[in-house]
RNA sequence: GGAGGCGUCGCCUAGUCCGGUCUAUGGCGCCCGCCUGCUAAGCGGGUUUGGGGCAAAAACCCCAUCGAGGGUUCAAAUCCCUCCGCCUCCGCCA
C-alpha cells in the first residue's frame, strides 16, 4: 500500500510508476475516484451518526423522569423516539454505503504496486543494469578439463539425489544426503554467524501463515499463483521467511531508538513454480522446497536507502567468503514484484551454463509492507510507517550449485573454501 | 478433539450480572511545567490509534476504536450469535 496523500497530491508520480512497471495506469484514476467517493460517503455517515448520538442522549433522562412519575415528559419523549427511529434507518443506510465504498477503495488499493525508485532501470526482466562484476570465472580449458554440472557432481559425491526425491514427492524436489546435508548445515552456520555479528537477531519462524501475513507482505497479488495454499485451514506455505518476519511486528509502534531492527530468519521456502515448465528442469536450481537464510530489517524510512546498501554489502561479504565469482545487478522496474521500490540481485557465475544466475536478492520495500501490516514508529509527536527491507543471505540449493560447480576439481572432488572448512570439518569433498 | 476461565486506550486495572450519568476508572510508566543546592520526593497538566472537517502547520470539532465480525435497540465495553487468540484441566501425540 502506498501513502494515500500521494494519491491526492501527486497522482502523476503513481501513474509514472505504474507505466514503468508495465502495470495498469488507469488504476490510479479509478483510485482517485474511489477515494473521493469513500470520503464523501464516510462524511455523510459521520454527520447522520453524530445527529443520532445527540438525540439518543436526550432520551435516557426523559425516561428517567417518567419513571419517577413526571408524566409531562411523555409528549416530548414520543416525539424524540419517532425522530430517532427514522434516523436509525438513515444511519443504517449511510453506514452500508460508506462500508461498501471503503471496501471498493480498499480492494483497489491492494492492487496498486509500490512506487518504483526512479533510478531503477526501466523495462522488463532482461533490462537489468550490471552494477559490478566481482571475481574471475575459472578457465577450465586452461586447467585441462571440462567442468561437470552440479547434479553430476552431487551424484558422484552422493550429496544430491533428485531421482529418489521424484519417487517421494515428484519433480523439482531433492534429497540432500551425506556431505550435501552437511554442506547445508555448514552454510547455515556460516550465514547465521555472519548475520549475528552484524547485529541481526536470529529467528526460526513459522512457515505456515495466515492470509494477513501473506497479503501484508504483498504475495497475494500477481505472485499468488506461486503460493501454496492450504485450503482446509485457510493458511499459506511461505515462499520466503520475509513473510513471517514482516508480520512479526504487525500492528505495533516500534520505539524510534529500537531501529533499525534486524532479523535473520532461517526457514524452509515453498514455491509452486507455476509457469516455469521446462525451465531449469535439471538439478536443484529451481525447486518447490528449499531452505534459506534471509535478512529482514525494520528501519526509519529516511534510513532505508542506506540500509539497502548495507544489506547488499553483507550479501556480497558472504559471496566473497565462499570465493564465488558474481555480479550485482540493478533489477528493472518490470521485474520488481509488487512490494519492491528497488531491487538488487547477486548472480553467481555458473561454469556449466556459462552465465550468471541469481543467488540472492535484496529489496527495499519502503513503507509499502509496513503500511499494509500497520508497523509504525514514533518520531517526536509523529507516528508513521517504518520502512522494511529484505535480502537473501543464503539460499541453500543455489549456493550449493555455485559451490560445487565453481570449486570442482578434475576428478570430481570439490575443494571447500577456507571460510567453510572449520564448519564442515573438511578441506575437500571426496568421492565416497 | 472435550470442558471451563479470560481478552478494556504502552503495562496493570475498574466497569459487563441489571444498556443511557462511560466524554471508559485508578495505578505505573512516559512527556511538559512548577517547586527545589543536585537527585529523589511533592504539586499541576498532558498521554490509544485510525479516518475526516482541511491545501499546509497549530488549535479545535466530528466519526470510528473496549480481541474480530455480525445482530437486537432510539442508544451497546455492557444483551445475543459466529469466529480468533490466550490460560487451566482432560484426551491424543513428536
Amino acid at each position: 500500500m502506498i501513502d494515500p496523500r500521494l494519491l491526492r497530491e501527486s497522482p502523476d508520480v503513481l501513474r509514472e510508476s505504474q507505466r514503468r512497471r508495465g502495470e495498469d495506469v488507469g488504476l490510479v484514476d479509478r483510485l482517485v475516484e474511489l477515494d473521493a467517493q469513500r470520503r464523501s460517503l464516510q462524511m455523510a455517515y459521520d454527520d447522520v451518526r453524530s445527529e443520532q448520538k445527540h438525540l439518543s442522549k436526550r432520551i435516557g433522562p426523559l425516561q428517567g423522569a417518567i419513571k419517577r412519575g413526571d408524566t409531562s415528559a411523555q409528549g416530548e419523549l414520543d416525539a424524540l423516539m419517532a425522530e430517532a427511529t427514522g434516523l436509525a434507518e438513515r444511519v443504517k443506510a449511510a453506514d452500508a454505503e460508506a462500508a461498501e465504498a471503503t471496501r471498493l477503495a480498499g480492494d483497489a488499493w491492494l492492487r496498486l504496486s509500490n512506487v518504483v525508485d526512479m533510478r531503477a532501470p526501466v523495462g522488463g526482466e532482461e533490462n537489468f543494469e550490471v552494477l559490478e562484476t566481482v571475481g574471475t570465472p575459472r578457465d577450465f580449458t586452461a586447467e585441462g578439463f571440462s567442468p561437470r554440472d552440479h547434479l553430476e557432481l552431487g551424484e558422484m559425491l552422493k550429496a544430491i539425489d533428485v531421482e529418489r526425491a521424484a519417487k517421494v514427492s515428484g519433480s523439482r524436489f531433492y534429497f540432500l544426503t551425506g556431505v550435501g546435508a552437511l554442506l547445508e548445515l555448514a552454510l547455515l552456520n556460516l550465514a547465521v554467524a555472519q548475520a549475528t555479528r552484524n547485529g541481526f537477531i536470529p529467528v526460526v519462524p513459522p512457515v505456515l501463515v495466515s492470509p494477513r501475513a501473506m497479503e501484508g507482505t504483498g504475495f497475494l497479488g500477481q505472485a499468488a499463483e506461486n503460493v501454496y495454499r492450504i485450503e482446509s485451514d485457510d493458511m499459506y506455505l511461505v515462499g520466503t521467511a520475509e513473510v513471517p518476519l514482516g508480520g512479526l511486528h504487525a500492528d505495533e509502534i516500534l520505539p524510534a531508538d529500537s531501529l533499525p531492527l534486524r532479523y535473520v530468519g532461517w526457514s524452509t521456502c515453498f514455491r509452486r513454480e507455476a509457469g516455469t515448465y521446462g525451465k531449469d528442469t535439471r538439478g536443484i536450481i529451481r525447486v518447490h522446497q528449499f531452505d534459506k537464510v534471509e535478512m529482514f530489517v525494520f528501519c526509519d524510512p529516511d534510513d532505508a536507502e542506506a540500509e539497502h546498501e548495507r544489506i547488499l554489502r553483507w550479501e556480497r561479504d558472504f559471496m566473497d567468503a565462499l570465493e564465488i565469482p558474481y555480479r550485482v545487478i540493478d533489477v528493472a522496474t518490470g521485474d520488481l514484484g509488487s512490494s519492491a521500490a528497488r531491487k538488487f540481485d547477486i548472480e553467481a557465475w555458473i561454469p556449466t551454463q556459462g552465465t550468471y544466475r541469481e543467488v540472492t536478492s535484496t529489496s527495499n520495500t519502503t513503507q509499502f509492507q509496513a503500511r499494509r501490516l500497520s508497523i509504525r514508529t514514533r518520531t517526536g509527536d509523529e507516528v508513521r510507517p517504518v520502512a522494511t527491507l529484505n535480502g537473501t543471505l543464503c539460499a541453500m540449493p543455489r549456493m550449493i550449485v555455485a559451490l560445487l560447480e565453481n570449486h570442482q576439481r578434475a576428478d570430481g572432488t570439490v575443494s571447500v573454501p577456507a571460510a567453510l572448512r572449520p564448519l564442515l570439518g573438511l578441506d575437500v569433498l571426496e568421492l565416497p
